[in-house]
DNA sequence: AACTTTGATGCAAAATATTGAAAAATAAAG
DNA sequence: CTTTATTTTTCAATATTTTGCATCAAAGTT
């Protein structure tokens, strides 16, 4: 492996985690925690992280403030991804909604995998903006600063005109009985023509989101096809599995 | 095999993956490493591909060299922001394109402006999006992860139904002759839909850019309102002057 | 204060680069 | 078709860089 290849791998890393740890870059890269340590090091001159005692982190105003919300839950989130990663296929459209849990799929895409992705989250693209064998579609529209978004009739538009095989649904709320149903109108209304546009749903719910509903629908529970989660043996799942709904 | 189409199948190696090694190459274009090294030596000083330890990795891939390029004129661009800060008004809808230039002005945005931005830039949404007073409308389309902007159909739609006060542009190469003109068809459209959209244009254009011509018409001189650049008693000017154009 | 973790430094082994020269291939000239 | 000159490629010897390890100092923890 090129020095450069680590280099980018750790900037990634910093980009999805606003920190990284010595230890852990080691395991991941293979080498030893003097070379990181000297990687680090040397990234902090060119100006592009800043390095502490054990690690590192980003230095500056890159979307990080709404990623930081990953790390809460980064264990869980990782391995929902890797439960995703079998759904996608050569060739195939697909749909990232903003959360991030999407995100974290989309930093794990294999590096071979031909795909269109059609979003309208900012971060998303960041992550794919690089991937040679990506074909990204942004959604333009208002800027929801918030989730780092767009929203409003442009991106509106622009997902009831797509035809996508498969739509990555961050969950904010998923009931039973009430569906999928978000805490901000406008956008409840994007993700619901996400899924209108889309042949299959998977939607992306994390256990405390299990169960809950908030005011205003996307879709209903049985519009999903398939729900990945962290921990797939929870009792709230089983009215998803009577409604045969695949739960990875 | 002739020595330019090892170029040829090198450049296709790093448009595939990225990164090259040394000994990849060898084994692929049955020649020893002392060759694939000159090769890529060569092509490094050519600019096609930055020559690594053990290989040579491709030269946008790094997603920090857009920052990089900021930097590298920042003086020239930080004055030249600040030449245009007094254009803007509260209220106003103003067309920001892609490319450093209009980045610096962004950037040096005060406050109070109460302004509604328009954009297909990335890098441009980024800095804007935790301003409270800027209203920010992004233009979907097709990803340019070189100039981290969208292009196509979806861009050119959106800016086409925009009926904007000011229009920034980041010029490529800027003549008297033959107007403002960009090296990439999908981009020089763009641009030229801005032009149409807005009321005013302004040109930002460094020194190296002026009298100078790329093979897409973005749009006549005469629809430049004001030019922008850090020395405004350069030579080059006096044919713009003559068309009644407001240097600054 | 004792203990643990992390960082800095020097060093040796491995990997990679550089250099110069010889061999091979190609072009130019007679 | 030779012969010579030029470029390209390989090879070998010699630097240089990178990396991991050991050691010790410095910074955090208990």
């Amino acid at each position: 492996m090129l020095k450069e290849e680590r280099f980018q791998q750790i900037i990634n890393q910093l980009n999805l985690n606003h920190k990284v740890y010595l230890d852990q870059l080691s395991n991941l890269l293979k080498v030893s925690v003097d070379t990181i340590r000297r990687d680090i090091k040397e990234l902090d001159l060119q100006g592009k992280l800043k390095a502490v005692r054990g690690g590192a982190i980003a230095h500056s105003s890159n979307p990080h403030n709404f990623i930081d919300r990953l790390d809460y839950d980064s264990e869980a989130k990782k391995s929902m991804a890797k439960k995703a990663i079998p759904l996608f296929h050569n060739g195939q459209t697909v749909i990232f909604d903003g959360g991030t849990s999407t995100l974290a799929i989309a930093n794990m895409l294999p590096d071979d995998l031909h795909l269109t992705v059609a979003t309208n989250s900012f971060p998303v693209v960041t992550i794919l903006k690089e991937r040679k064998n990506i074909n990204v579609l942004f959604a333009g529209g208002q800027l929801f600063s918030e989730a780092f978004v767009t929203v409003g009739y442009d991106t509106i538009t622009f997902f009831k005109d797509l035809r996508a095989d498969l739509c990555f649904l961050g969950i904010c709320s998923l009931h039973a009985q009430h569906g999928v149903t978000a805490p901000n109108y406008e956008e409840s209304k994007v993700k619901k023509v996400m899924t209108e546009s889309s042949l299959q749903t998977v939607a992306l719910a994390t256990p405390q989101k299990l169960d809950t509903a908030e005011p205003y629908l996307v879709c209903t529970a049985d519009k999903i096809s398939t729900i990945i989660t962290s921990n797939h043996d929870d009792k709230k799942l089983t009215p998803f599995h009577k409604l045969g709904i695949e739960v990875l």
